[in-house]
DNA sequence: TGTGATAGCTCG
DNA sequence: GTACGAGCTATCACAC
């Protein structure tokens, strides 16, 4: 800690304003829940009180971004010493209580957390099938364990953290395993009373950076990295593994909880999360044994996971799966951790002028909603909504929920010219959506971030057929369709000097079934440029009627993708079944080789039990035990899964190769976010032309396909402006 | 007070 | 009784 030349600075201003509350908390209760949460709290306002601001000066810190993080750790080390101090006087006072057998430096304890005790004495603990956990809560256990690991060894690391997220909370341990029998713990920033040794800031921090010189895997390890880089002010770790993946890799259906892996992989039941922490707290106030236990456990079944679903996916997929696995999915972890830490900026004064207009609008519709039914109800609720539609109002209804009539939009679209409430319910639910899911959180979320912008978690283990799925919030679900939707996206923009660049592969899933099927129609449409949807219109309907049929054409060759039925497409285009059924034979008779593939694709499913994507990636189907209509489901997922899977391969590549160019050339650029075929881009002003043409030859070039693979690209200063 | 199910809507 | 993938908000019933 010696690089902090002006603790002791610190350590006076905290003297002065703590000892008497943490005397007065010590001496009026007792209960030592209620004490450490008060100490929390306690550490919260002497944080608040004091000015970091200033202080941060005197930190000999190149790294900004880990201020923070040090700040915390440091308050926590002067609280623990000034806990020991009252602690000490408390003693003085009750001599012969044995309360304070916990505090540091005891040495029976020290002997019994000896892992080289543990290891030599005890081998029958570590060779048990539930292992054993180590805690190494001084530096020099740390460092002494840690010059032990072999410089080729893998190395399994978790960290324990004060919540979820990472933009917010904080680490406060972690644990590694370097071979599957044991976990070590290191402890860093437990803040309870009477807390016993961590391990200092720095020494953590080098003994992280050993341990990521090995061979690092990691159960969803794209969390712990946005904790560690940001506690040691890198940029990017190397990473081995990530059991999650591998797991989502063997079968996207199971679960992929460390919890449910351990259970059904290796029958063993988990430490639960929720009989460690307690209710309302976080783990920075789990004492530091309990915490071991959990901690260590979380690392040594990370590893033997990790032998396990290694081998399982070798076994079921050959080396192609874990090459895909190695040379796509792994470093595509570290593209989407990097993607992550960058956000979006989002300008609040959009969506604050935005909202007001929004929030009258909802009031006003509101009003005249209630005055035009004669009854005030909730217009968000649907039970409500039926009882006066279709009983109150004796409108005609159409289709069934589960429960009753369906309010939803296609019904009431079907309802406008019926009651002058309809039309204004459709707005309402349209204004309403946009202010609850997108106007008011958003705001929320910009205001938490100095820079005003927001952070999106990708799950790439999200899907079962190969996509990634954004939460927390979801950036891929932005409106788009409506002009008033389109309002959201003109709040994320480009900061002073910088433009927003966007790229989306065209019809990227079309020219994935081109080139599977080899169709000759629809190969040399996409190889001669042409309108692929007109081309289509043409095939079924003839020259003159195509024009006209274009959208039906479109309708269908997405509905293809998603092994359409006759109602779905008669419901969609507003046509009879029987036509509907009459245009899926004339597609596939236009286009017999689609047919064809089609069903070997179906066959392969139910054969092999698989379908496969471009990169091999499978998504399994239990054929076998299906009822009737799960089999038909099934086909449909099957062939849709091929599309679906294969245009995420792609866009895969694409980011990760776009990702080490901006990485190895240093370029003015960040990759901010991906919604499915398209990826979004924020660059200096002076440079987005440059650089969007060549992250279009990048995405253009990613693979050799029967067809070119095509893409348009915007520039704009928001995100608004990129369609 | 918290959780799971349901309905509805947003996106590709 | 069938169009494929997702996540979020709101309501409501039910449990603690």
């Amino acid at each position: 800690m010696s690089q902090f030349g002006t603790l002791d600075a610190l350590y006076e201003r905290l003297e002065e304003v703590t000892p008497v509350r943490i005397k007065g908390l010590l001496e009026t209760y007792r209960d030592d829940a209620f004490r450490s949460r008060e100490l929390v709290r306690l550490k919260d306002d002497v944080f608040e009180s004091l000015d970091f601001g200033e202080f941060a000066m005197h930190f000999d810190n190149p790294f900004l971004p880990i201020y923070d993080d040090l700040v915390h750790y440091e308050m926590n080390a002067v609280l623990r010493t000034l806990k020991a101090k009252a602690l000490f006087e408390e003693s003085q006072d009750n001599a012969g209580q044995t309360r304070h057998s916990r505090e540091g430096g005891n040495p029976a304890l020290d002997s019994k957390m000896d892992p080289r005790v543990k290891h030599e004495d005890d081998g029958k603990e570590c060779l048990a099938v539930d292992g054993c956990s180590v805690l190494l809560d001084t530096d020099e256990a740390l460092m002494r364990i840690i010059q032990t690991i072999p410089h080729d060894a893998i190395v399994a690391f978790d960290t324990e953290t004060t919540g979820l997220d990472p933009t917010k909370d904080h680490l406060v341990g972690f644990s590694f395993s370097v071979d599957g029998k044991s976990g070590y713990y290191v402890p860093m920033m437990h803040s309870y009373l009477g807390v016993g040794d961590q391990v200092s800031a720095a020494s953590a921090q080098k003994a992280i950076h050993s341990i990521f010189e090995r061979r690092v895997i990691g159960h969803n390890i794209k969390f712990d990295l946005h904790f560690v880089t940001r506690f040691l002010g890198v940029e990017r770790l190397a990473i081995h593994a990530d059991t999650m993946v591998l797991a989502w890799l063997t079968d996207s259906a199971r679960s992929l909880s460390m919890d449910n892996l351990a259970q059904s992989l290796l029958h063993h039941e988990m430490i639960h999360f929720k009989d460690t922490v307690k209710k309302g707290e976080n783990f920075a106030s789990v004492a530091i044994e309990d915490a071991c236990k959990y901690a260590g456990e979380d690392a040594y079944i990370t590893y033997r996971l990790y032998e396990v679903l290694r081998e399982q996916l070798l076994l079921k997929g050959g080396d192609e799966a874990l090459n895909e696995a190695i040379n796509v999915e792994f470093p595509f972890t570290l593209t989407l951790l990097g993607m992550e830490r960058e956000g979006i900026a989002v300008d609040t004064a959009v969506l604050e002028t935005f909202k007001k207009e929004v929030a009258h609008e909802i009031a006003t519709l509101t009003e005249q909603i209630h005055s035009s039914c004669g009854s005030v109800f909730n217009l968000n609720c649907p039970k409500q909504l039926v009882v006066i539609l279709f009983e109150t109002l004796n409108l005609p209804h159409g289709k069934k929920t589960k429960t009753g009539y369906s309010t939803d939009e296609q019904v009431l679209e079907g309802l406008k010219n019926e009651h002058p409430m309809i039309p204004m319910l459709l707005q309402y639910r349209e204004y309403h959506k946009l202010f609850s899911t997108y106007i008011e959180p958003l705001i929320a979320l910009a205001q938490n971030d100095s820079d005003s912008r927001i952070y999106t978690s990708f799950v790439q283990t999200g899907t079962a057929t190969g996509r990634l799925s954004s939460k927390n919030p979801n950036l891929q679900n932005i409106p788009v369709k409506t002009a008033l939707g389109m309002r959201i996206r003109e709040a994320f923009v480009a900061p002073a000097g910088k433009k927003l660049i966007g790229i989306d592969y065209s019809q990227i899933e079309l020219r994935l079934l081109a080139h599977f099927s080899a169709d000759t129609v629809l190969v040399n449409a996409f190889n001669e440029g042409h309108d692929i949807h007109m081309q289509t219109a043409i095939a079924l309907f003839g020259e003159e009627e195509a024009a006209k049929k274009r959208n039906i054409a479109k309708t269908v060759n997405f509905g293809l993708l998603y092994g359409m039925g006759q109602k779905k497409l008669s419901d969609t285009l507003g046509i009879t079944t029987k036509e509907a059924k009459e245009i899926i034979e004339r597609y596939f008779e236009t286009f017999p080789s689609v047919k064809g593939y089609f069903s070997g694709i179906v066959e392969q499913a139910k054969e092999m039990g698989f379908v496969e994507t471009l990169l091999h990636r499978r998504r399994y189907f239990d054929f076998g035990s299906a009822t009737p209509m799960l089999k038909a489901a099934y086909e449909r997922e099957s062939v849709n899964t091929v599309f679906q899977g294969s245009a995420s391969d792609l866009i895969k590549l694409s980011m990760n190769k776009i990702d080490a160019m901006i990485r190895t050339e240093n370029l003015r650029a960040k990759m901010l976010l991906q919604i499915h075929d398209e990826l979004i881009f924020e660059v200096d002003e002076d440079v987005a032309e440059v650089y969007a043409h060549r992250f279009v030859e990048v995405m253009e070039s990613i693979l050799e396909l029967r067809v070119p693979l095509k893409t348009s690209m915007h520039i704009g200063n928001h995100w608004g402006e990129l369609k």
